[in-house]
Formats: structure tokens, C-alpha cells, sequence
DNA sequence: GAAATTTCTGAATGTTATTCGGAAATGTAG
DNA sequence: CTACATTTCCGAATAACATTCAGAAATTTC
């Protein structure tokens, strides 16, 4: 019962997930229907029901499969990378190589999601937030080996961190990813570690 | 027929706009029905439809009245202040005291808005695109007094205020205002300031 | 106070999501 | 191969909405 998920009904439910995430990507949520889900997928508007119990539930699975295979993704891209501003790199080039690889799910995540009452009690929230918190262990690690200025409210450097990359990646997508998501990356990235780096007290300076 | 709008007219109008404001922050764009508003605002669905266009052009209707606000205000508050960090400061307690004092406005801004499939065109988003042009020109000016790092692109800065300033807004909204908006704003804004401005050069350094 | 205009409503209409009853297809066991 | 069980599917209801329509009530105009 449990063991074999059965491969044809896998590939009915895949189909039924890429259907619906090209079109609620391309036309939004609300003008997308279920005959255009069932129909794209190859299948009537009453089988779709016994794959997934309604539209929003639908809705809901795409992030959630996309974030959680970010997470599992997310330590072993880190691990073995030394101090805060390589990791904190590491991070920033391997999320949005991650979102320009899959825009359709990033565009699901950070047009619609929001929207959703109950998001906060998803699924996918608290996937997102364990993305997060790593961002806040590197910037306590970055404080505790000096790499950090002492004085950094890691949850301040995190918004500050996570505004700036959740903004572009917005307009990039609101923008119908005219351009390269890494345009600029470098300088935005060193602009804003000059924020959070300590201040080299220079050789002669205070001695 | 232009000149007198009828108060009768203007108040109904008003009133629907509150209800529908009300509703949707509430509950959201999706669970809000058309007579969920009618009957808060007092009429039958059908005389809506006399006042508005329809759905979704009532949900536009609310962000548009309030960025238009917004604008018309901005140049007064930054009017006479002196320096660049001078006026970064006051546009960010500025901007965020208003969204503090109109959170359902926000709300639909933040959270509904971008979901709308051609949000692009809307009048809204022009104003949002006024609204954070001023930022480029505080930057220049930054960077020509002297008071900001002369290798500073204005457009990354820009990217990293704004997305800070959302990412602080959203989170408080998505939190249901739990706290204070202005909570660890000024350390915030000291460590963004940190990369943007000039580094200061030490009285013997380079002479 | 009658005619014109504005503002309103109850009853259609049309579009969608969702459910239901059972048919077709597939798998299983003898 | 055949009877039976299970899975997968579909056409036809059902129900919840947004929106429109035809005309009634209220208000304004002259």
C-alpha cells in the first residue's frame, strides 16, 4: 500500500504539478482555471481531484516541494566552505543560481504565496524560515571569530541580507527575466559586507 | 456634470472602499465576496457594480488612492532637510509611520498587489516607481556633496534600502503588527548608513 | 408637482470549483 | 483465460460566485 507509489500515478501527479506551475505562472492564480490545469494535463477536471484536494491545495505543493528540496540542497552546498562572507557568498550565488533554474517555482513562491491567508501556517513557511535561520548562524559564527564588526544584530544583518536578495529577485521576476538575475551581484554583495565586516583597524592606528 | 460630486455619491463610494479594505486585509483578495462587501457597505451587489467596474478593479482602487497620497506628501516632508543621510533618514521614519498609520492599505499593497497578473501597467505602480525614484536622486546628491562613497551606484544602494525597508514592513504584516514597526530601526539604519557613506579619512592618513 | 436623473434592488446569467455515481482500465488470484 | 477487486477516469450534477439586466424607489431639476 505504502511501497510502490505506483510509477503511473506519480506521472499523473508530475504532469498535473508541471501543468499547473507553467500556468499559474504565466497567467496568475486566479485566471487560471482547472479546466485549463486538467485539460494541459491531459486529463478531465474530475480526476484531478484525486490527485489533489482543490486548487489552493495544488497551489501549495509546488513551493513546498521546490523549498524543501532548497533545504536538503542548502548544507551540502555550505559544507566545507570557511567563514562568514565565503558561506555568506556561497549562499547568495547558489540561491539565485537555484531561482533562475526554476523561475516558475520562484515566481509561485514570491508573487503568490503571500497572498495566501494561511500561509503562515504552511508547510513552506517553516521550510523558508530554516533557510533563513542558517543566514543568522553565519552571521553569529562571522561575530564570533572577528570576521564580524562586534556590534552586529545578526536579525538586523539577516533582514538586511534577505530584503536585498528577495527585492531584486521580485523585480527580476515582475520584469519577465529580461536580464541576468547576477547582474550586479558582485557590487551588491561587497556593498553590503562593508556594512557588516569589522573596520580594519589600520596597522598604525590605535597602537 | 464634473464639477459637483454629488456627496451623496462620493460618500457611498467611500464606504464600500472601507468595507472592501476591511475585508480584504482581513481575509484576503480570494475569500472576500462581492457580498461580504456590499453587505458591510450597506447595498445590494448590484449597486456595486455602480460604483466600481468590478472585483478587481476595487481591490486597485485602494492602493492607488493611497500611493497617489503618498506621493503628494513625500516632497513636503523632504523639503528643507540638509544632506543625503539627513533625508534617507527622514523618507525611512517617514514612510514607515505611514504605513503604521495604514496598515490595511499596506497590507493590500504588500501582499496582494504583486500577485496581480498585469500590476505592471497600473496606474499604482507608476506612483511606487515616483516614490522610489526620489531614492536614486538622494544617492546622487550623496555622492556628489561628498557624503556618500564616490563609488557608490545609486541603483544598488536603492536596491538595498527599499528591499530592507520591505522585508521589515512584510514580516510585520504577515505578523499581524505584533510589534512596533520602529523597533531596531535606528541600528537598522546605522548599519545600512555604514556602507553607504564615505569612509572617513583619518586626520594623518593620506597627507 | 411632473419629468428627468440618480441610485438602488431582486432576479437572471454565466463561469468556475467541487462532488457524485458509475464506467473503463488495470491489477490480482484461481 | 476468467472472475473479482482496485485504481483511475469521466460526464453530469451541484453550488458558490461575479456580473448583468429590467425596472422600482428615491432624489433632483425645472
Amino acid at each position: 500500500m505504502a511501497s510502490p507509489p505506483s510509477n503511473r500515478k506519480e506521472n499523473t501527479k508530475n504532469r498535473i504539478i508541471e501543468a499547473a506551475k507553467a500556468l499559474f505562472a504565466e497567467q496568475g492564480y486566479l485566471k487560471t482555471t482547472i479546466a485549463d490545469i486538467s485539460r494541459q494535463a491531459g486529463l478531465s477536471e474530475a480526476a484531478l481531484y484525486e490527485y489533489f484536494q482543490g486548487k489552493e491545495a495544488l497551489l501549495l505543493t509546488i513551493p513546498d516541494l521546490w523549498v524543501s528540496e532548497l533545504i536538503k540542497d542548502l548544507e551540502r552546498q555550505l559544507f566545507g566552505i570557511k567563514g562568514a562572507e565565503n558561506k555568506l557568498r556561497k549562499y547568495l550565488w547558489w540561491y539565485f543560481r537555484r531561482v533562475e533554474e526554476a523561475p516558475l517555482d520562484a515566481k509561485i513562491v514570491y508573487l503568490f504565496l503571500k497572498t495566501n491567508a494561511n500561509f503562515m501556517q504552511t508547510e513552506v513557511y517553516s521550510n523558508v524560515k530554516l533557510l533563513y535561520a542558517y543566514l543568522l548562524e553565519i552571521f553569529e559564527e562571522g561575530k564570533r571569530t572577528g570576521e564580524m564588526r562586534p556590534d552586529l544584530d545578526p536579525r538586523i544583518a539577516r533582514n538586511i541580507f534577505i530584503g536585498t536578495m528577495e527585492h531584486i529577485i521580485t523585480l527580476w521576476l515582475l520584469r519577465n527575466r529580461a536580464y541576468s538575475l547576477f547582474e550586479n551581484l558582485e557590487e551588491t554583495f561587497d556593498l553590503m559586507m562593508g556594512a557588516f565586516k569589522r573596520k580594519p583597524t589600520g596597522p598604525s592606528r590605535f597602537q
